[in-house]
DNA sequence: TCTTTACTTGACCAATTAGTCAAGTAATTA
DNA sequence: TAATTACTTGACTAATTGGTCAAGTAAAGA
């Protein structure tokens, strides 16, 4: 009973795209509900700070950007190997539109927003790491699978797709704080060189 | 003529504990002011702003820590590849002395700084990616010479140092996200593979 | 249709914050 | 020693911020 709502949707998203293109902490509950177009009373009917309604946007996130991302790059169709490299590309290509739409790169959320507030918000944080380690086990299942398909040989599987997320992750985090993606375009080499195998180019 | 003083040096000292304690944000010029035991009008004497205190503080970790740690690890006694090897491990040991100091890991401030503010502060952007160029040709020099030294075989020493130093930035970051160091201890092995030699474990 | 109740509104408060200022203090140099 | 002036003090303002609340609104279900 009673009415219902979708102004959760609209602060999460709202928040989503406000901590990117700023940062957390430079982002007021006024602001996120001035860009959701909503009144602060609603905001405080449905969240008790900022960091729980951060919880909540970034398990949206993954949902909406993060998973399905993933699910397209690593899909069983392609390639061990060639998952790898789509994953890559796409992420390479969401860069070059943050460009074009906002004349920066924003990064990633779980890197930006996990170093900014991992002592500061431990509740956050726990689920920044949990999203982090989704997306890595999708990275080890590939490397697994090469390896069992004997494209590559590697020996501790989820030490490799943590070098190589961690790659990743860093480079990224370098282009939004150079605001530079040119050294992106040699992700695939690098990567290659860590699994032990030849990735091509972009 | 009239007074000197160490206001200065004092309120960069107690920004870079607090940005890397909290963060860039979080930080007040309140708070900078009573870490430093200095008055407010004191700040407003000798900055205009937060950020521009910002600027001169990088610049001031990197001559206190930054260049001394640097300078040490890359010294020309050591063999090429033992100055990254040196570099790794003094690092490590830095990261289990702020686990002991604070129970934190606290990170790297160019990182944590530099991907919290690039949208925000372009001056103070500018002045972390030129540190973060200095750290990096330490490592370019010390692959150039470890190429002419027939210890390895590089093509593109600036993208391979690039690499290396991203590889452990993006794993400093994780760690400080993480509040967890175990991952850091197999750098050695994964900038081995990024490079193409031995570098051991740690 | 009517009742219930989840949601919305926007004004409101108290606390925090950046930034100012005029008067006071002490180190430097001549 | 005396004059200069860079530095210090701490109270002050205005703006922003997180958070509250009581009254109003509209959708869902009986």
């Amino acid at each position: 009973m009673g009415r219902t709502s979708n102004t959760p949707e609209k602060l999460k998203v709202a928040l989503s795209e406000l901590m990117l293109e700023h940062s957390y902490g430079s982002v007021t509950i006024d602001a996120i509900c001035e860009r959701a177009g909503v009144n602060k009373g609603s905001f405080y009917h449905f969240y008790k700070t900022k960091a729980d309604l951060a919880i909540e946007t970034f398990e949206h996130i993954w949902e909406t950007e993060g998973r399905p991302w993933m699910d397209n790059a690593f899909s069983p169709s392609e390639k061990p190997l060639d998952r790898i490299r789509k994953w890559l590309k796409c992420g390479l290509d969401h860069i070059n539109e943050d460009i074009e739409k906002h004349g920066k790169i924003l990064g990633c959320p779980l890197y930006n927003v996990g170093s900014e507030i991992s002592t500061l918000e431990p509740e956050l944080a726990v689920k920044i790491v949990e999203i982090l380690d989704r997306h890595q086990n999708y990275i080890s299942s590939a490397l697994r699978e090469a390896c069992e398909a004997g494209l590559v040989e590697i020996e501790d599987i989820n030490a490799v797709a943590l070098d190589v997320f961690t790659l990743v992750e860093g480079a990224i985090t370098r282009a939004r704080i150079t605001n530079d993606p040119t050294p992106l375009v040699y992700l695939p080499m690098s990567i290659g060189r860590l699994i032990g195998a030849d990735l091509g180019d972009i």
